[in-house]
DNA sequence: TAATTTTGTTTAATCGATTAAACAAAACGA
DNA sequence: TCGTTTTGTTTAATCGATTAAACAAAATTA
């Protein structure tokens, strides 16, 4: 249980003051400082095994080097994948990550960022739940940088990385028309989030845009709190005799996720039964009898440009940055074409 | 911008000391302080929207309530659930988690080390690479406790919770073996690694008490970093014509993932020409389309367990708690008895 | 040789808290 | 009434670094 070493230990054994020896260890004063001096503090902190206490570092550079992460669920592939490329890209730069999950509940991402600034971290990546609005708003009057991922509010002027929503759900739904689909259901969540309501939009607008009337009962909109019963029960509605519908597009993986097994043990066929698309990549998509079509977003990206913006912000760039990333649509064997009785209608494979 | 609030500054718009002001916001001397002289100051803090500087506060007591935890690849559903127990644990108690992902390399779990205890943490959670016995023998010099996860070293004394992998891995040879299957693989790492190991040591030993001679040739060691051509070769080699196997015990969630996926695309038949198990439970065993038996780890208990001897330990217990959780083994479609031709074999479905 | 510059190092303030010890005033006890 | 407690608050050291400014000695210049 040996006592830690702090630069004054060091100090005392060369015999020179603590300045010196922090002047040596930062590389500082380069010229200025006896070559002999500099290496004997050099050897002498290795031989003591110093290590830096960055916690009085922090405190008088008043940096951290800490990224305060907040994600909906870091059990969710979505988040872990995304926190994944967010902890390299901030390695590179020497930043350590510290994360947090919300559960897309206002309270605890309060407490999250509450903690995260009396921590002093130098910024934040925020996966924004429901309800964040207000909270980030607030955190605007912070003087500290922030990047929102996956989701945004239209409405405030932030930094953000997200998806085009819109446009990736228009485009798998033009897929899914060109392929002869004409009852297509949606499974989303209830939410005023702008990225889910951006998605059943693009979801309305492609049906009516190709002539075919959006019919609310085909939208299921669940609670996330309830997600298993939810889309169960959607599924079921969906698939009940006297409704059919012959294709669905999940809004997420979570979603995909549990309509999935669902389907699987209610034997549906897909997609001779039934088309299905998801948002999201996941294992889960591929391992389905018939793999998925799925609107693939492009995740490192998203990851890399989040922690690039924020470090540039950190590093003093005052500048708003807000990218909408395009979607690409993965086409497989659960969207196969589905020409209707006698009607030869052509497949857009793209 | 407004410049950060400090006790300073609300010790000088009440008019007293900022030590009167650390007392009353931490509730210290509470019998001593004029009631409304507390109160005062607290609508001061209030007013000007104070927030500790944890970091200062670090510094002076020495305790950074936060937690390092080391995973393999925090984008693994494994570790990304394992962080999310710990998350919700460690928050129970007020510390907050910084995290960073191995991949299983000796040099980046040392620079993790490093940035961690540079960072003051009061403790680390870390599940081991390979090569890491020689790191984890330093960091015992350290004055800082930690607990292994999921991997530990049988030759050093420190704290872990695993799983008992000798045993969870026996039980589903047992329960192949009842049903019927005789020629079983294995696909696994090519690997040091104490729990992999044992998982071979069941699979061996399963066998030879059953009377089933262990054979070389069934057991695929791949490597970690080249795991998907690994397992697709190991799964062409073992279903190759003339050596044909009838079960098929995966190792890993990963590699059962990649084994799963070629096993689709080669349309091989389970369990009818294949049985399968995995360790692990993650959605896409579900959603195969014969849904997989496989072991559980109790990763809540095992995240909670660690969690909570870890911060014992900060707390001052010096003694070592060593736990090997069982595991559960759920039977599902992917090993339905398969008696050999002509014989009656019964199925042991405890 | 005296003045100036350069080289090498130390002094001391500072970051923002915590907290033991000191202190002053009021209340109490004998 | 005077000493003793109690109450309420302040002083000042400290955590472990960083860094501007001061300083002394050596080297250079005039």
């Amino acid at each position: 249980m040996n006592k830690k070493i702090c630069l004054k230990d060091i100090a005392a054994k060369v015999g020179v003051s603590t300045a010196l020896v922090s002047y040596v260890l930062n590389n500082k004063k380069e010229g200025r400082i006896k070559k002999s001096v500099a290496e004997r503090i050099k050897e002498v902190a290795m031989e003591l095994n110093y290590r830096t206490n960055q916690i009085a570092k922090s405190l008088k550079t008043n940096k951290t080097f800490t990224i305060g992460l907040i994600v909906a669920d870091i059990s969710n592939p979505f988040s872990s994948g995304l926190a994944r490329i967010i902890e390299d890209e901030a390695d590179k730069n020497n930043y350590t990550v510290i994360f947090g999950s919300s559960d897309e509940g206002v309270l605890r991402s309060d407490k999250l960022i509450d903690t995260f600034l009396n921590r002093q971290v130098d910024g934040l990546i925020i996966a924004p739940g429901e309800n964040a609005a207000a909270q980030i708003l607030s955190l605007q009057k912070q003087p500290i940088p922030f990047v929102l991922v996956d989701r945004y509010f239209p409405d405030i002027n932030t930094n953000y990385v997200a998806l085009d929503n819109y446009k990736a759900s228009y485009s798998a739904m033009e897929h899914l028309i060109s392929c002869g689909y004409k009852r297509i259901g949606m499974i989303s969540f209830a939410t005023s989030l702008f990225n889910i309501q951006e998605r059943k939009r693009g979801y309305i607008s492609a049906l009516e845009k190709n002539g075919i009337a959006f019919n609310q009962d085909l939208l299921f909109e669940i609670r996330y709190d309830d997600m298993k019963a939810g889309v169960e029960g959607a599924v079921n509605d969906l698939m009940a005799p006297g409704r059919p519908v012959d294709a669905l597009l999940f809004a997420t993986n979570a979603i995909a996720t549990h309509g999935l097994k669902h389907i699987n043990t209610l034997h549906i066929k897909v997609p001779e039964e039934l088309a299905l698309i998801s948002f999201d990549k996941t294992d889960v998509l591929d391992l389905f009898y018939a793999p998925l079509t799925y609107i693939n977003q492009p995740l490192p990206e998203m990851g890399r440009l989040a922690t690039k913006i924020l470090i540039e912000a950190i590093e003093g760039n005052s500048a708003i940055t807000q990218i909408n990333l395009p979607a690409e649509l993965v086409i497989r064997k659960s969207t196969s074409p589905h020409p209707p009785k006698g009607v030869h209608v052509p497949c857009d494979f793209r």
